[in-house]
DNA sequence: TCTGGGGTCCTAGGACCC
DNA sequence: TCTGGGGTCCTAGGACCC
């Protein structure tokens, strides 16, 4: 049987979403139709566009210009703050509601899913039909615009409803590929970045039907196994199932851009042990340990590098993660400026199995863990900053490295 | 121009073993 | 002493996405 996918994708979703917000709050007026976008905090050096409004988007304004740039393409461009809280509040509620017509749901970001729609065609009918229903029954009870993508598969479902926008539904059905999808710029190709696109061009495949045209040997020879599933997608193949389950994460990661630059090792402690505090208590929510610690660095040349140590306890501890973080970065430490830094747990497990040293007292692990949880209970339910073990505390011994 | 933070997946190359 | 090749595991880094 072919399967039916629909992708919806809310329109701007940040700025959106920081409309409504600002609507209920008395705000004057609809940030969607003024020239605007939502900002990263710039003396945070975080100023970039998160989200832009249409008219913001005719002035050329893109995801990720700097705000000096976006000023430059817009004289009167107005900036407002994000409100992530509110936005998982709005997400959620999105979800919630296409949860009452099926469970099939992919949750695929904050603001976007796949819906399979194969089994309950004969309950809800044509899926046009129901797409625009839901489109408008989004908008009327939530108050914000979605697009809708439809086909057999997710790839072109994705593809579909990037088309035209806002407010729309469109299909790239099997037999639409070649008219709809060809003509494109091969740019525009879900997994086809900049790097990967100008090296096609530069191969003379500009558009997606080049692409899916393409011969097959050159492509092995230059982009190895991805040539092969650069030319599936682009004929639009696609057998990936919508995961309706709660995914869990492979890696949990944290990372900061320092306000300045830190030239000092010493300096970079206390960070690694508030990313550690925490990594650590997203994975003890999500009851797993870590096999693989890592630290990344960018220099003041925004040169990314992490190094990474492989644990012979997984584990889950604030206080393990952030003496690991701090050995490894006194292993990888070479003497220049930082812009930021980062931990990412890996290889998680849900046990934990754990081999005892000979010098290790009994039963320590046992009582650390214990009273992590205790914290993190006692944190979840006051706030994060109520509770802190004496030697972690920022005004006291918080520099220092625990040995 | 002065450039975020959260992820996933893939690959190259080295170590080690047989 | 000098030689090969395959397999697996690990680390570092890169491309891409939202």
């Amino acid at each position: 049987m072919e399967r039916i996918i629909l992708h919806i994708d809310v329109n701007n979703a940040f700025l959106s979403w920081s409309a409504i917000y600002l609507l209920k709050n008395g705000f004057p007026y609809d940030i969607r139709d003024r020239y605007a976008v939502i900002g990263g905090d710039k003396s945070k050096r975080k100023g970039i566009v998160l989200a832009k409004s249409n008219k913001a988007k005719k002035c050329g304004i893109k995801t990720a210009d700097t705000l000096y740039l976006a000023r430059q393409k817009c004289k009167n461009l107005e900036i407002y703050p994000s409100n992530y809280e509110w936005y998982l509040k709005m997400s959620k509620q999105l979800f919630e509601l296409l949860s009452k017509y099926t469970n099939e749901i992919e949750i695929f970001s904050v603001d976007e899913c796949f819906l399979d729609y194969t089994k309950i065609k004969k309950l809800y009918g044509n899926e046009i039909t129901f797409a625009y229903k839901i489109k408008e029954e989004i908008k009327n009870t939530l108050g914000f615009t979605v697009n809708i993508g439809i086909a057999n598969n997710k790839l072109c479902a994705k593809m579909a409803s990037d088309f035209l926008k806002p407010d729309k539904v469109h299909t790239l059905y099997q037999n639409e590929i070649e008219k709809k999808m060809y003509p494109l710029d091969v740019s525009d190709l879900f997994g086809v970045g900049k790097k990967t696109s100008s090296k096609l061009k530069s191969l003379k495949i500009n558009t997606i039907g080049d692409l899916a045209h393409a011969n097959e040997q050159t492509m092995y020879r230059i982009f190895k196994n991805q040539g092969k599933d650069l030319i599936k997608k682009a004929r639009g193949i696609d057998d990936s199932l919508v995961v309706y389950w709660d995914v869990e994460p492979k890696e949990i990661g944290n990372e900061i851009t320092l306000q300045e630059d830190i030239y000092n090792k010493e300096e970079l402690y206390p960070y690694l042990f508030s990313l550690a505090e925490h990594v650590g208590l997203r994975i003890r929510k999500q009851k797993k340990y870590a096999y693989v610690l890592a630290v990344t660095l960018k220099n003041n040349h925004f040169k990314r590098y992490s190094h990474q140590k492989k644990l012979l306890n997984p584990t889950s501890s604030t206080e393990e993660i952030y003496k690991i973080a701090c050995s490894i970065l006194d292993e990888m430490w070479q003497d220049e400026p930082v812009r930021l830094i980062g931990i990412r747990l890996d290889k998680l497990t849900t046990s934990q199995i754990r081999q005892m040293s000979l010098f290790e007292p009994e039963n320590h692990q046992q009582k650390v863990d214990v009273l992590e949880q205790i914290m993190d209970e006692i944190n979840y339910k006051y706030g994060s900053q109520t509770i802190k073990k004496a030697s972690f505390d920022k005004n006291n011994l918080f520099h220092k490295r625990l040995k």
